[in-house]
DNA sequence: CTTCGCTTGTCAATCGGTTGCCAAACGAGC
DNA sequence: GCTCGTTTGGCAACCGATTGACAAGCGAAG
């Protein structure tokens, strides 16, 4: 009698979670723990009909492959992060939702960081998830450049409506939306625009700036900018008092958050919008929930976030590369806030 | 000659990337990369000593340990999920906030995950992220019952307002602010009161209906529930004309998003809020950027959020266990959509 | 001076996959 | 029937950390 065979007691590998592993694979299926990777893995590299029944083997057991095992020998995480500086900004929302789609269609989890607006915390935050991702969305950095560079270095990096020299961007390109806008504008007779600029880190803010003056300049209107500002509901709210006494009769503000935030300001100062005063925003994230509903030159913010996972898919070389180059279009969204010039 | 000793070639370990590892500082601090392990994770494990010149190294070569390759020994990621099932519902803003940094203080990473209001998706993206995290927040769960508790069984949960037996919760108690609403409207002269619900599946949703009719009954105000709606713009704009028609002078909506669907419908209609109809919602997520404003029961949710990953973390014995039990309480925020009954 | 007991560090196995290398098996062509 | 070339599957090392078991080192007590 071969006492050495034992009853139902364990195999000698113990259980530490329900998961099922390649070698419980393995033994049902009758091959080696090898075979099993390479089957699910390798199309080709086995025999049809031992892959076929590893694949009803893996499906009868549930099979998920655990990721950290697989991340070890590979290097290779199927983990993208997303680090934004403020949760709290809708802008990011919309990115947040494109992005994790696109990850999670590519088989690729997503992880959201958030910096709070600080540049130091930033660094030390992608310090922090790098070694467990592949790859980094950097969706509103507050980083220098040379930082940025520094981290591309060692991982994979996108930069979203921000350039930096050498690193692959998604950016939303403000003309088209702010040619429009600044002929809306003008088309109700406005002559002066003010522009309430975000945080001076905030490439972005620089470009819609600049889109802005180009498009007054060849409609003859006069604009100027007041700034920089916090990109939020209090920065717009501060910022009122000076757009107000510079004789502006229409302020774009740089976000929505802010051109919210002024409206309030103006109706405390019963200041009406937009009667006495039109407002614009950017990103186009609330405009629809207010009344009165908020002009906005929209951005395709869903749009962005899928391509920049796309991208970063693309130079991990994991995808399907059908290289979508080219920036962003923005457009203009009319709804209330803008009205004729008092003048 | 000894041509066994190379000049100045690989030790023998090849370097993936950057990253050190703890055999780099082992070799740098001139001990066994055991020593360092337990040097940098059982304090008092080893000499003083020798722990500060372990530290010394890691910190000159800026070690981080890499976390899958400690998840994989210890079965533990430090990552929790936040599971949610639509990101661009803004009450999810708060909670992730407030999850986000609960975690990244204890040295967590935060996924989320969305499941598209789909129950069936939703036990999917579990599936997918469980193997990878340690513990998970049901934020707004529309999975049944004991498809949770079978969740449960294999991996650490929390639920957020959504009370299943036997898995621990975290609840925004809406009986303080549901009293108090009552009663402000009440003293305003409203005598029929109108619940819009949200989704069938949304357990607060229910008990928010109930603290509703058991401050109505103590006062003596009438109350009716109109629904299931979904929590959305949308959803409180379909519902607004069975609203109007039910003849109630105040409409308590579910959440804030269906509140404001349900003010733009009535302003459509030429109904005037809140001369004409007196508007509520609930989470107090929106209220404040409208005009007119939104009067709301605020709940805490960036409280929330850090208060279900500090119960994730408690249940993984991860922390100092500050049972903070009890639920959250609500409180009434008054703005301007609430007035004078017409009647 | 010896022994005991405690501290401190080392060895080696392990987590669950991946992959280079090799050998067995198999089919085809002579 | 034999040889050659190609599939196909197995063995074992490895990724980077953790941890149980154990031995060396040390001081104190007898």
């Amino acid at each position: 009698m071969t006492d050495a065979a034992p009853t139902g007691e364990i195999t000698g590998r113990r259980r530490r979670s329900g998961a099922a592993t390649i070698y419980d694979i393995a033994e049902l299926a009758g091959v080696n723990p090898s075979t099993v990777s390479r089957a699910l893995n390798q199309p080709g590299r086995v025999s049809a009909k031992t892959e076929e029944k590893i694949r009803k083997a893996a499906a009868d057991l549930n099979f998920h492959a655990n990721p950290m095992a697989r991340a070890l020998p590979t290097g290779r995480t199927h983990t993208l992060a997303v680090v934004v500086a403020d949760i709290t900004n809708p802008m990011v929302f919309g990115v947040i939702r494109g992005a994790e789609r696109a990850a999670s269609q590519a088989g690729f989890t997503l992880v959201i960081a958030e910096s709070q607006e600080s540049g130091s915390l930033e660094a030390g935050t992608i310090d922090n998830i790098a070694p467990s991702v592949d790859g980094i969305v950097l969706a509103t950095s507050r980083l220098p450049d040379e930082e940025i560079l520094r981290l591309a270095q060692r991982k994979t990096i996108v930069t979203l409506n921000r350039e930096v020299d050498g690193i692959p961007s998604v950016i939303s390109d403000p003309a088209p939306g702010v040619s429009a806008l600044v002929a809306h504008l003008a088309d109700l007779g406005h002559r002066a625009i003010a522009y309430l600029g975000g945080p001076s880190r905030s490439w972005i803010s620089g470009r819609r700036w600049e889109a802005l003056m180009h498009a007054a300049r060849e409609r003859g209107v006069a604009v100027f900018e007041i700034g920089p500002n916090s990109p939020t509901l209090t920065g717009g709210e501060a910022a009122f008092e000076r757009a107000h006494a510079s004789g502006a009769t229409a302020v774009v503000a740089y976000n929505d958050l802010m051109a919210i935030g002024l409206m309030r300001a103006a109706k405390a100062a019963g200041v009406s919008v937009p009667d006495d005063l039109s407002v614009v925003g950017f990103d186009d994230v609330l405009g629809d929930l207010l009344s009165p509903s908020l002009t906005s030159v929209h951005a395709d913010l869903t749009g962005m976030g899928t391509r920049s996972v796309a991208r970063l898919l693309a130079q991990l070389g994991a995808n399907g590369s059908h290289e979508d180059a080219g920036p962003i279009t923005t457009e203009l969204v009319i709804r209330e806030s803008t009205g004729p010039s008092p003048r």
